[in-house]
RNA sequence: CGCGGGGUGGAGCAGUCUGGAAGCUCGUCGGGCUCAUAACCCGAAGGUCAUAGGUUCAAAUCCUGUCCCCGCUACCA
């Protein structure tokens, strides 16, 4: 049975770094997603892929000294080892530095130039070389370039933006005409109300800031700029053809019913996505779903702590399907989910080893125990009060399978799950209302005994069926063990559509064998335990990465030493043309409408400055007032907010982004010099 | 008044549209059972449903005010 094309993306992963659980999530649930359509009669591909080009990704080659083409390699090889090792089974994996994939991109931004909706435009100012930075006339301080101060020249740098104003009322029309396009809908709002709405700006398209990226082919200063690159491949990846015929497999696919992205692109992916399709005259993808992000609870993940968890180290404890278990049903809709060792110890223990793996195990043992292994339905009808509780079994068998589709259809992934362990809640109250053990010394009533150790095996199998999309591997095990193979979906889901209970109570084979010494589904695991092995792990990683030690082992204190990124070496003329100055706070408001600014009045030597600075989530503007504190006086000045600043309040941050001002430690002056 | 979401037993959530006995998962405590991975099943404790008013026979649910949290605001020089 075909139910058509599926068409499921996941954003594809810029290769910058190796990705923690939190990033390895999406593909985890759009997996989950696919294998489900799949197994429902649908016709599915997925793709997923990196995004492999931009000034980040050639910095950090450089800094690693190797070319950004071996650095992505590297990375990307990385990446996708991290999924094959959850187990997920896309189609594709495009990377943006595919041949194919590049070549489109040309073309598209070609025909999109040829059209009028790429335009060259340029900024008006100069560019300081050293720095490879653009300016504008109003960002130059004394004429001279504000990040190092050194002379600029006249270039007329130019580059190619893209017209969004233009497509913008017609994707206002779509989205409310599809209140099903951006999932959530609360973010449907947000992009309406913030964006939209008020009007689109233009989108830069291309960069000269960098080299590595795709060259414009007619104009190849320049390179496409990130979303133009990274977002077509959604097409690129199935075929998609700029100035010419598109393949079958992309007639086919096209539009995609679902772009699987986190939170943090929905911008990109409702707004610019869908314009640039309207713009090359392709149909708009059905819905575009940011999900939640799963974040780290006992501490904030980060890489100077040392404790950031990857999915590798996950499943070296716990197992594939007990991580995707973990992140597919810790995981709401709308909010935010939590990862701790804890919760995932909790998961694993109450979840997968109680309900779920001590229902399989306890079943067998019984058919071995009683029956010498053999499964058998003989219905007897001798126990009439047995059978509601048989009725009520079969009842929730029987729905299971609609009602798992139905919140698969909403997305909601975890709920789904849910439904299906519901079940093996049930099976296990089952055996507790029949009592096997009681029907066992009874000699009348061996067939209600074959039958009800046939009833709970026929429910695990349908169970395990379901729960396959989401444990492909646990569903693996189980349909051994049963020595069964897994029901195809097309019989529940008739079933459930006829509430056919008759054919439900009769989906294992009756008379099978299952297997004489059943295994361990998950075994249940030691907090304490875990919690140590975990502590080692960590020390040895932070010892290896050269991290001080007392970082790691205390997590929760205070870290009293942190790493960050060094810079390049600069000369002493560079360090003397920053000018550095003590400045007392006169006055200090917080910036309306902001929720990070704080607007300063500095006095400095004799001058007053109006100083922006983003801490008003460490300093109220009281606690300002009065502080003596380091003023970097020379910096370009520019406008924040619609409000000008004139300079820098200089801090120190720590690896949780706490700010602490720079204050003298003896009493200065307003304006004597930092040197 | 920039826009939007939210505040429900110890934790995490559902219920709010379509008012009508406060529910689920985990944890805690008590009991049952013994097939099973100290697992499973049953029961109990624990919430004035953020807060103050209003509408109603009846409000977690509808209306108004207030407080707090979160997301977005293309702005942390």
């Amino acid at each position: 049975m075909n139910k058509g094309k599926y068409y499921i993306t996941t954003a594809i992963a810029y290769t910058s770094g190796t990705p923690h659980i939190g990033n390895s999530y999406e593909i985890v649930l759009a997996d989950s997603i696919a294998r489900f359509k799949r197994k429902d009669g649908y016709d599915v591909f997925f793709q997923t892929g990196t995004d492999e080009h931009g000034q980040k990704i050639e910095l950090k080659a450089e800094e690693t000294g190797v070319t950004p083409q071996a650095y992505v390699d590297k990375v990307a090889g990385e990446i996708r080892r991290i999924c094959d090792s959850l187990d997920t089974s896309y189609d594709k994996f495009i990377r943006t530095t595919d041949d194919f994939h590049e070549k489109q991109v040309q073309k598209i931004f070609k025909k999109l130039y040829e059209q009028g909706d790429i335009y060259k435009g340029a900024y008006e100012g100069l560019y300081c070389t050293p720095c490879e930075s653009f300016w504008t006339e109003s960002q130059l301080v004394d004429g001279k370039c504000p990040d190092c101060g050194r002379e600029v020249k006249p270039a007329k740098e130019e580059a190619y933006f893209f017209k969004m104003s233009k497509y913008a009322d017609k994707l206002i029309a779509h989205i409310n005409a599809h209140p099903e396009f951006i999932q959530p809908v609360s973010r449907k709002n947000e992009m309406m109300n913030n964006f939209l709405l008020p009007g689109l700006q233009d989108l830069c398209v291309s960069r000269t800031s960098f080299k590595w990226g795709i060259p414009v082919d007619f104009d190849n200063r320049h390179v496409v700029y990130v979303w133009l690159d990274a977002l077509t491949n959604y097409i690129t990846g199935i075929g998609y053809e700029a100035d010419g015929e598109s393949t079958e497999q992309y007639k086919k696919l096209w539009p995609a019913d679902l772009h699987l992205i986190g939170k943090d692109i929905i911008r990109f992916h409702t707004i610019y996505w869908p314009i640039f399709l309207m713009a090359l005259g392709e149909p708009l993808p059905r819905q575009v779903f940011g999900h939640p992000w799963l974040l780290q609870g006992d501490g904030k993940m980060s890489k100077s702590k040392g404790n950031v968890i990857y999915a590798d180290d996950l499943i070296r404890f716990f197992g594939v399907d007990a991580v995707r278990y973990f992140v597919l049903h810790e995981m709401p809709f709308e909010n935010d989910g939590v990862i701790t060792w804890d919760l995932m110890v909790e998961r694993m223990n109450s979840d997968l080893a109680n309900t779920l793996g001590n229902l399989v195990n306890r079943t067998i043992s019984m058919s071995n125990k009683y029956f010498g292994g053999v499964v058998e339905n003989k219905k007897t009808g001798v126990d009439a009060g047995a059978e509601d509780v048989d009725a009520d079994l079969f009842g929730v068998l029987t729905d299971t399978y609609s009602r798992v589709v139905k919140k698969m259809d909403e997305l909601r992934v975890a709920d789904a799950i849910t439904e299906i362990f519901t079940l093996f809640k049930r099976s296990n109250k089952y055996i507790d209302e029949t009592m096997p053990w009681a029907l066992a010394k009874d000699a009348a009533k061996q067939d209600r005994l074959a039958t009800v150790l046939y009833n709970l095996s026929n429910a695990i199998m349908a169970g395990a069926s379901l729960l396959e999309p989401f444990m492909p591997e646990t569903a693996k095990r189980i349909s051994e063990q049963m020595n069964a193979p897994l029901i195809d979906f097309a019989v529940l889901e008739k079933c459930a559509a006829d509430r056919d209970m008759v054919t439900a109570s009769t989906l294992y084979p009756s008379g099978t064998q299952v297997t004489q010494k059943p295994e361990i589904l998950f075994a249940r695991q030691d907090l304490a335990e875990v919690l140590e092995k975990v502590e080692t792990m960590f020390a040895e990683r932070n010892q290896a990465a050269g991290i001080a030690e007392e970082t790691a082992a205390e997590a929760d204190a205070p870290a009293d030493v942190i790493e960050i990124e060094p810079k390049e070496t600069i000369t002493y003329d560079l360090f003397d043309q920053c000018q550095f100055q003590v400045g007392e706070i006169l006055e200090c408001q917080e910036v309306p409408k902001s929720k990070k600014l704080l607007c300063s009045k500095v006095r400095v030597g004799s001058q007053v400055r109006q100083i922006l600075s983003g801490i008003k989530q460490h300093y109220s503007a009281e606690e300002m007032v009065g502080k003596k504190v380091m003023v970097l006086v020379n910096l370009q000045p520019r406008e924040i907010a619609g409000m000008m600043s004139e300079g820098m309040l200089l801090c120190a941050e720590d690896a949780e982004g706490k700010l602490s001002l720079m204050t003298p430690e003896r009493p200065m002056p307003a304006g004597a010099e930092i040197c």
